[in-house]
Formats: C-alpha cells, structure tokens, sequence
DNA sequence: ATGGTTGTGCGACAA
C-alpha cells in the first residue's frame, strides 16, 4: 500500500496539483494537512472523480484542517482534539481490518524560539509532549502509520543548514528532543529514513518567502512518515516528490511518500 | 538585522 502526506496549503486552491500527485505516484491513501477548509466546503465531489471517494475529514475555516482520502472504503478512527483546543490538527482512519493510520499537523510555532515570549512555541512544545503521552499510552503490538506535517526537521541532513538553522523554528535542540521523546514513547520508526539515509540531505518544505527554490535549495524536511514497530520491517521504498515544489501555483511544501506491506 | 511570499477572505493573521 503507497501512503503520501502531503501539506496541500488550501485543498480548494490545488485540485488540479492534487490530481497530478494522484496520477503520478498511484497512492492508496493520501493525508492532507492544511486544507483550510470548513468540512462542509470541501471538494468532495471533485476528490472523488480523481479516485478517492472514501474520504474523512476535519476542516475549519481559514485555518488548518486535516484528511484522509482513500479509493476503498475506511473508517473514522479514534481522533481527539489537543491542548484543549478545537483546531483540527489530527485525523485517524481504520483502514483493513488491523491498521490504524495517524494524520498530524503539528503547530508551527511561530518565529521565536522561547516559549516564555512565544505562546505558538509554547503551544507546539505542549502538542508534542501531548503526542509522547499518546504514544506511550496506546496498545504496544498494532499495526500503526503516523504521517503529517511534523514542522520539525530532526537531522542534520534534513536543513539546507544545520549551523545556521539552530536557532530557527524547526530545527532547534528543544524541539529536536522533543520529538525524538514522542517517537521513542511507542518505537516509531521514521520510513522515509529507512529507505533513504541520513547521510543524503533531502527537503519536502521551501520557504515562500525567498526564491531559492530551485537554484539554493534552502529546504527543510518537516512532513514525516512513521511506522509501529509492528511494521518495521514492512516499509519497502519512501521518497519525496519534489517536482511538486516547481510546479505553477505550488505548495510550500511537497508530497512524502511511502509503501508498507500491511 | 531585516524582509522576503502565499493563503484566507476582505482585515489581519498565520505560516
């Protein structure tokens, strides 16, 4: 089975990108992460003529907003909100009879990296150590996929510039541990790093903000694919689509993929 | 050090 996660930055702005993704890497399952879309406006119709009619979503206005679309049939899983708050960042499914998939949108967190000044920091630090306890707390054996857009960078190898990125919002050592806590709370095991090492330095986000992309490719790898340990020896190929990042009208970020044996 | 761009939806705010 091919899971993408994919940060679509506005569903109804790119039916037409998210077509292209669908025709060109052939996925089971697609999560998306802000949709920016209430739930009642989302392009149902449309997304199923492109091949997944079976769809779960949780959309708000103008912000955030997750799904899960799918060619067969699903079921909503066990979602939740976090910090208390009702922001759409997390969507579950059953798919087949055993495998839960887990899509996230982790806060960004805003431009400083102190969360004494910064209540978006302090939230996103909450958000993970809420996604740590979760994860320690959920049965040990079940076959489990946890996709989204992290909006952390973990590895050296996965910022244009480990030195000069320190003390920027993604890629900081708080932040780094803190996600690292929440993927040893259950044993997830980054996918895409099994395929491709961490020696490779490989990006699935550029800033709108500068025109680096393609020339200095100033990129950062904040979208994930996770698996239980249950699936461990399950992930058979992962990559990145970064065409996706220079096609007209693009997303920030680009689509993350990975095939599971389930 | 600053500002750079995009999206929602029509004024900021979030990223």
């Amino acid at each position: 089975m091919r899971f993408v996660s994919w940060n679509i930055n506005s569903v109804r702005l790119r039916l037409n990108a998210l077509k292209r993704v669908a025709d060109e890497l052939s996925p089971d399952f697609i999560c998306l992460q802000e949709i920016k879309s209430e739930t009642t406006d989302f392009p149902a119709d449309a997304i199923a003529e492109i091949g997944f009619p079976h769809q779960i979503i949780r959309g708000m206005k103008g912000y955030n907003g997750v799904a899960i679309l799918a060619r067969t049939p699903i079921a909503g899983g066990d979602t939740r909100d976090w910090c208390g708050r009702h922001d759409c960042r997390h969507i579950a499914a059953n798919i087949g009879s055993d495998v839960e998939l887990h899509n996230f949108y982790v806060p960004a967190g805003g431009d400083e990296p102190d969360p004494n000044i910064n209540d978006k920091f302090a939230h996103k630090l909450k958000f993970l150590k809420e996604a740590e306890t979760w994860s320690r707390d959920i049965t040990p054996n079940a076959k489990r996929i946890l996709v989204g857009d992290l909006n952390i960078a973990p590895h050296e190898n996965d910022v244009w510039s480990h030195k000069q990125l320190l003390s920027v919002v993604s890629h900081t050592p708080l932040e780094v541990e803190a996600l690292s806590d929440w993927q040893t709370a259950h044993g997830w095991i980054d996918a895409i790093r099994t395929i491709i090492p961490e020696t490779e330095k490989i990006y699935s986000w550029w800033s709108y903000r500068n025109r680096t992309w393609p020339g200095s490719d100033r990129g950062r790898r904040l979208d994930h694919i996770w698996v239980s340990p249950a699936l461990a020896e399950s992930v058979k190929n992962a990559g990145i689509l970064r065409d996706a990042r220079g096609w007209e009208k693009p997303s920030d970020h680009a689509p993350v993929w990975a095939d599971v044996d389930l």
